[in-house]
RNA sequence: GCGGAGAUAGCUCAGCCUGGUAGGGCGCAGGAUUGCUAAUCCUGUGUUGGUAACAACUCGGGGGUUCGAAUCCCCCUCUCCGCGCCA
């Protein structure tokens, strides 16, 4: 959410923003904003002015019936001011809802690096890293190799849970777990704090974490429950402090969170639908930093350097991209999407997303910070990048270490999280 | 699930019985005074609107009673304690 003050004041800074976007539909959304808020202001200034009458007449009121006199024409008085108040109430309040609705459908303000395009293919390679592997046999999809070692159930798991889940089974299960424990050692070594959040939330601070639009299309919801099933670890994190006033002193606060996923992902169909690219349930280590405002971009990139670190230890070829304006969504101000070498498809695909959120998602929640018992308080900055989402890892390592025979070399760093294992045979 | 106790500003606690301007302490900020790693005193301290003066709002949330509700009544949420159940 952007601060009401920054559309009053600077209405030009927001205009320009979403001009670059290209959004002609939230430029409208913006224009109501402002005239809106300009009628409620007047309108807040007369219904303040009937209160303090009111106000006024009910201390007289409590003077009089103490001295012992007559206040009846006193209370005649009120019970009309009473009626008008109580009607521009309604209507003050009913603006206000109407602002606020709106103003969470204006996204983030970009950063000036964003680049300006329709989709993701004006996102702008930025570096790319090792060789694309070459093979002299004919390449089998990940789900082949998967179903043909026997280490993975699609047909029963849509039998039992639906398209869009599977059973893992065996070394790749075991892989799986390896992943998520690669990760997760890695980033305890730099120093993150480990999390395992609440797989489910309520929708209050799910409204602050994530685009309106993912409660119709991404997110489960449990019947009769005001309870979701999270979409990424991300949200919880962001969440934790929800309301709270974080002291400066104990920023940044860096924790690598680990959970299941799940995912709606209406829509999202392409080649390789049957597989684990796209899953309704994932796995994912997530690395997720509160910061003061003026140090999130240097954050920005140490996350990303992590991730690439861990790609890199993978032996995964991957390049990074800055996301453009097209493909970059509300809340974040900026983002790189790391891309790994997907043989097969003979591309490359995005397996992490690096956000800089600066102050959006904080504002929303409620987050604030400043020094402890302080008067001075400022919005922290929230950023989060995967560290590994374990399903489209999987994907690529299946792919990129496949041998001719059908067999998968075990990339080495994860060989000893496997009990020494170094072939998926 | 049952019973009890709670939710008041960054933290902590009072006020509720008996309705009449939202208080203390800690912390923090500014100031005064004395001058030495500091003490003491004064002022301020949440949100919104307003250039400002100032005003409105705010006691977990929502209703109700009342001229007037932190206070009385009803509903809901959450927390803590005990009991029950339980991996």
């Amino acid at each position: 959410m952007l601060d009401i003050k920054l559309i009053r004041e600077s209405p030009d800074i927001v205009r320009d923003d979403l001009r670059k976007r290209k959004d002609e539909e939230k430029l409208q959304i913006l224009e109501d904003i402002i005239s809106d808020d300009a009628n409620w202001r007047r309108r807040v200034i007369e219904v303040d002015e009937l209160k303090a009458q009111r106000n006024k007449i009910a201390q007289e009121v409590g003077q009089l019936k103490k001295a012992g006199e007559d206040a009846s024409s006193h209370i005649a008085q009120m019970q009309e001011l009473k009626a008008k108040i109580e009607s521009q109430d309604a209507e003050t309040l009913a603006l206000k809802e109407q602002i606020s609705k709106k103003i969470m459908l204006i996204p983030n303000i970009l950063h000036e690096s964003v680049p300006v395009g329709e989709d993701d293919q004006k996102n702008v390679e930025i570096k790319t890293w090792g060789e694309i592997p070459e093979f002299d046999f004919e390449l089998k999809s990940h789900a082949d190799i998967a179903e043909n070692l026997g280490l993975a159930d699609f047909d029963r798991a849509t039998r039992v849970a639906g398209a869009g889940f599977n059973y893992l089974k065996g070394d790749l299960a075991l892989l799986d777990m390896a992943l998520v424990n690669f990760a997760v050692n890695f980033m305890v070594n730099k120093g993150y704090t480990l999390i395992e959040p609440p797989y489910m939330m309520r929708r209050e601070p799910y409204e602050g974490v994530t685009d309106l639009g993912d409660f119709q299309d991404v997110m489960y919801k449990i019947e009769n429950e005001d309870l979701y099933l999270i979409a990424t670890s991300e949200h919880p994190m962001a969440a934790m402090f929800m309301n709270e006033i974080i002291d400066e002193d104990s920023l940044p606060i860096k924790f690598v969170g680990f959970s299941p996923c799940f995912r709606k992902e209406i829509g999202g169909h392409g080649v390789d639908t049957k597989g684990l690219f796209r899953m309704h349930q994932f796995n994912k280590v997530e690395q997720f930093i509160f910061c003061k405002p003026e140090d999130s971009w240097k954050y920005h990139e140490e996350l990303l350097h992590n991730t690439e670190e861990m790609f890199q230890a993978l032996g995964l070829a991957y390049r990074v991209v800055n996301v453009c304006t097209g493909d970059i969504g509300n809340i974040a101000a900026k983002k790189y999407d790391i891309e790994v070498w997907f043989p097969r498809q003979n591309k490359y695909g995005e397996v992490t997303s690096c956000s800089n959120c600066t102050d959006y998602q904080a504002r929303r929640l409620g987050i604030r910070c400043g020094k402890h018992g302080g008067k001075e308080k400022q919005i922290p900055h929230t950023l989060n990048n995967t560290a590994i989402a374990t399903s489209r890892a999987m994907v690529a390592i299946l792919e990129n270490y496949q041998n001719a025979d059908g067999t998968v070399t075990v990339p080495e760093v994860l060989r000893p999280l496997m009990g020494g294992k170094e072939l998926l045979e």
